[in-house]
RNA sequence: GCCUGGAUGGUGGAAUUGGUAGACACGACAGACUUAAAAUCUGUUGACCCGAAGGGUCGUGCGGGUUCAAGUCCCGCUCCGGGUACCA
């Protein structure tokens, strides 16, 4: 009987679906395993190729793991807010919900056709409002709550009120600006006097009124309110992302962008920094990922160091990572959007600190820090600052190498041992104090820490290793400055002037914001999915009817990042239906962490540290009981696309064959790869394919065929390289297409797609086909049941360590050498359905039952090698002198080191090998190799 | 620049702890079956040299090194992919 793929899935597949095979309910009495794979976003254009490697990667081991008596988890769902349908939506006025509801329904299809093993009870949408409600709601306990810096841990606002009346701020730490009051506005801080600096007095607080209190706890929530940078784009009407950005203008339409400061909604991320970073330890995640997230949280230790600004009041803080070069300071840096730069500019530098302003807010932010060139600017402001510990007059400059998100946006410039620092005091003819002894810094900087000090009183004859802590508590001494640590990490920026994502629950009193309660939030209908016409995101063209809820003076006019739902998902798949819940602690106490989770490494820095913080905010309040989301995280590579080409002979219709295009002048063009099987183009599709194709000539090969040219890049509609995997299913069968992707080659590695090798995994599904036809009851031989547990082993070893492409290798060897052996007894082949199973699991449901399986195979447990079969009584021993292997020796294992070296030295062979020479040295080692040092 | 992953036959790749490099598969070539083709099956297939069997030399991006033994470890490079960037 042939191998019928399409009957055999179809059979298998309705079987699943009316046995709810794939249902998982918790169970106290077996060990939970989770396995996730990254949200998909539902796009327009399907599945190709490319997404479900590593689904198929995730499905082959949540299989295994349940063979193996895991209850596991193994969910889907869609992240389906986004950009697309919103776009689609502005283009045809279709409500992006549609669009979604279409694309998700195509996505399912494709999902269900590759037989993957999901619980669809659990599916969950970030659009639905019943998954946003819970959005909605972490977002105002994040609202609701303050970061303790003592206890460190969120703790809810409530707490820091009362801290707040008994005692104001003197006794607890929250995590805020470092300058928090001088976001308030001027009558609450004129209240507080000049000398006011963070040290609220629970009178104060008392004193203050309803709207002032609001604002004050405004500074201190882990969601809150506040100006922020962003590449606003008028345009367009709404904000871009810093790579939607070239040379100034938007990369869509080439409109002007402008920096420009925004009211929005921010989380504070950092106040998580350390945590973020310390608890990268705990995960096994691959090392070149926890270092771009250790990179991008950033921590770096040093000081912060105030400077009087000459002739006002003013005074100028800065962060340094080198105290120790304090007496190398020749001037300051602000960055350009420094408020002190207002204050402190002379009259006569107005005008060029202005035009210097106005340039730097027209550069992105990329820009800014360089890329590609590497020029120096700045501006002179003619202020001074005055130095610490000598008074000497310090310029004060101002530069876009200094960003004002980070640290204090200033810094002292120590020319001698800062590139940049150097770079600049060079341009601009500005001192270069030596401060190392023995080194020439008016020549080249000097940046390591190595060199002993100079001209730096106190500090003289020390490494700058040496000095930094020395020089700290100098600063500290002179009440000038502290130890400080300081992170890269910026707080993160919560909102989209978007229509089609989650809308806040939030409403507005003279502007002064409050959560809205009484019912949850749903996005309203607009008239349009664009911005109005004064700047203000979609969601203000809703009118008061059209919102299920309407309190205050207005609702919150924009929504929430496309991270936010994906930020706790893997929570919800646990307890999707709750109603009351986000996810019953019952629940997530029993599923946990997620064991492994398969993804790509393109949301390293976004997705990866949002979800890890929302994570640790749910475990503060204690709504579940780990504070990291994923345990365990595989990335899989890229599957690049095969491109064909045909050459068409310049200026005509004519195109050249592969092999003699060199003979013509000729144009290299695309062609849609659904024309070509191996190299070979149908030409008859080909003519069919565009109108002015309809007459093409061909100029064929000695062959007789038309050969085309091939090259592997990105998948892309543009480059015809597209491969769905619906028709390959559909020729080959979804076994087929999962043992394939699957055989291509390690998981987490880059690599081609070629339909070329197909055929022989097909094959190989075909040859066990056969095996199976040939089953009968008789008992097997020996070197069948070894060939048996050989690949037992092999399987097992290679799925535990994530290596699914030797898996198949090792199936067709040991498919193969039953063939020959004519292992074909169902005692055999029970257990080697099993092992397909993961990977065919339609096949392998098939031949269980052929072979005499009860049930289903999904549920049969993963079959263990015994020893008995796996060892041999003899080792087929290399015999190599000198290193190169020269013969083959076959002995007993049992035979000790001793015993092999004198059978090796024994051999006839060995005699002629050593012709003259003597005999070093031999080494042995049991059961591997015999080396004869000969010389 | 920095961080990070990689480079092995004509192709995808295997070699898990330093121990027989090239498993498995594709492709190619040859053969069987066939009137023929397709399909299927069998065999050969890293390069080079001598040859009847058999044997030898070279060989894992490049140059060094450690070792009885290196694709694997160390030092120095080249090229390709990804991330990131005047981060004080």
């Amino acid at each position: 009987m042939e191998y019928d793929f399409q009957a055999i899935e179809k059979r298998w597949k309705a079987q699943w679906k009316s046995t709810d095979a794939y249902r998982v309910e918790e169970d106290p009495n077996r060990t939970k395993y989770y396995v996730l794979d990254m949200f998909p976003y539902p796009s327009g254009a399907g599945l190709h190729v490319g997404h479900p490697l590593g689904y198929i990667a995730s499905d082959v081991f949540a299989r295994y793991k349940r063979h193996q008596g895991f209850n596991v988890l193994h969910p889907m769902g869609y992240d389906s807010f986004g950009l697309p349908a919103e776009q689609y939506a502005i283009q045809t006025g279709q409500h992006p919900a549609i669009t979604t509801e279409t694309n998700i329904k195509r996505y399912r299809e494709q999902l269900e056709q590759l037989g993957f093993c999901y619980d669809w009870s659990r599916e969950v949408r970030t659009s639905d409002p019943k998954y946003y409600r819970w959005t909605q709601w972490i977002f105002s306990q994040l609202f609701e709550s303050w970061y303790d810096i003592a206890a460190d841990r969120a703790r809810p606002i409530s707490e820091l009120v009362q801290a707040l009346e008994s005692a104001g701020l003197h006794e607890i730490k929250p995590s805020c600006d470092a300058k928090w009051w001088e976001n308030l506005p001027l009558e609450i801080r004129v209240k507080w006097g000049e000398g006011f600096t963070g040290d609220l007095k629970s009178s104060q607080w008392l004193d203050a009124s309803e709207d002032e209190k609001s604002q004050i706890l405004m500074q201190f929530r882990l969601a809150y309110l506040a100006d922020s940078e962003v590449n606003w784009c008028s345009a367009l009407g709404t904000v871009l992302a810093n790579d939607e950005v070239k040379d100034g203008l938007s990369e869509r339409g080439g409109h002007p962008v402008q920096r420009k400061r925004m009211r929005q909604w921010i989380m504070r991320i950092s106040a998580y920094a350390k945590r973020l970073l310390d608890d990268l330890e705990t995960l096994d995640w691959t090392e070149s990922i926890k270092e771009a997230q250790r990179n991008w949280i950033g921590q770096s230790q040093g000081a912060e160091v105030q400077f009087d600004i000459a002739e006002t009041n003013h005074k100028l803080d800065v962060f340094t990572t080198r105290p120790d070069t304090i007496y190398g300071v020749s001037f300051m840096v602000l960055a350009p959007e420094h408020p002190l730069v207002l204050e402190i500019t002379s009259p006569a530098h107005q005008e060029s600190i202005n035009q210097y302003q106005h340039a730097a807010s027209l550069k992105s932010e990329r820009e800014r820090q360089g890329a590609g060139d590497q020029s120096v600017t700045g501006c002179d402001t003619g202020a001074f600052a005055l130095h610490p510990m000598t008074g000497k007059k310090l310029p004060i400059w101002i530069a876009d190498y200094v960003l004002a998100g980070y640290g204090t946006g200033a810094i002292m410039a120590v020319p001698a041992g800062d590139e940049r620092d150097w770079k600049f005091a060079k341009n601009f003819g500005l001192d270069i104090p030596a401060i190392f002894d023995g080194k020439d810094t008016a020549e080249s900087v000097f940046t390591e820490k190595t060199a002993k000090l100079c001209n730096s009183e106190s500090l003289n004859g020390l490494s700058g290793q040496k000095a930094i802590p020395i020089a700290i508590s100098m600063l500290e001494a002179k009440g000038v400055g502290s130890k400080q640590i300081n992170y890269r990490l910026r707080d993160a920026v919560f909102s989209r002037q978007r229509y089609w994502g989650e809308p806040f629950p939030v409403c507005y009193e003279n502007e002064i914001p409050r959560l809205v309660q009484s019912e949850q939030v749903t996005l309203p209908d607009v008239d349009a999915y664009l911005p109005t016409e004064d700047g203000e995101p979609p969601l203000a063209r809703a009118k008061r009817e059209a919102w299920n809820v309407f309190e205050g003076d207005r609702m919150e006019f924009n929504t929430m990042p496309g991270w936010a739902g994906s930020s706790w998902y893997f929570l919800r798949y646990m307890d999707p239906g709750n109603e009351t819940v986000f996810c019953s602690r019952e629940k997530s106490d029993y599923w946990g962490q997620v064991d492994l989770y398969i993804g790509g490494a393109e949301h390293t820095t976004g997705h990866l540290l949002y979800s890890r913080f929302w994570t640790k905010f749910l475990f503060d309040h204690d709504w579940i009981g780990f504070n990291e989301p994923f345990k365990q995280m595989i990335n899989q590579g890229m599957i690049l696309g095969r491109s064909s080409f045909v050459y068409r002979i310049q200026g005509t219709n004519q195109f050249v064959t592969f092999e003699r295009r060199k003979e013509f002048q000729t144009q290299r063009l695309h062609v849609d790869i659904s024309f070509v099987d191996g190299d070979t183009l149908d030409t008859e599709a080909f003519k069919n394919w565009r109108a002015d194709y309809a007459d093409a000539k061909f100029i064929l090969g000695e062959d007789g065929s038309y050969t085309c040219g091939f090259e592997v890049e990105k998948m892309s509609k543009s480059k015809f390289n597209v491969q769905t995997p619906d028709d390959l299913v559909e020729r080959y069968g979804a076994d087929t297409l999962r043992c394939y992707e699957m055989f291509l080659g390690p998981l987490t590695q880059h690599k081609p797609w070629d339909t070329k090798g197909i055929s022989g995994v097909h094959n190989f599904l075909r040859k066990t086909h056969r095996l199976f036809a040939q089953a009968d009851e008789g008992t097997p031989d020996e070197k069948s049941l070894r060939i048996l547990h050989k690949t037992i082993k092999k399987v097992s070893d290679d799925l535990n360590r994530h290596a699914f492409n030797t898996v198949i290798s090792a199936l067709m060897i040991g498919v193969n050498e039953l063939l020959d052996s004519k292992g074909h007894q169902k005692e055999l082949l029970q257990p080697l359905a099993i092992l397909l199973s993961p990977v065919a699991p339609h096949l392998a449901e098939e031949l269980w039952e052929v072979s005499g399986g009860i049930d289903s195979v999904m549920d049969a447990a993963w079959p263990e090698s015994h020893d008995k079969w796996l060892v041999s009584d003899r080792v087929t021993y290399p015999v190599s002198f000198n290193g190169k292997v020269r013969f083959q020796l076959e002995l007993d294992a049992t035979m000790n080191a001793k015993e092999v070296e004198d059978a090796a030295i024994q051999h006839e062979k060995t005699a002629a090998q050593i012709e003259g020479k003597t005999i070093r040295k031999v080494i042995v080692v049991p059961g591997r190799i015999i080396n004869i040092v000969i010389g």
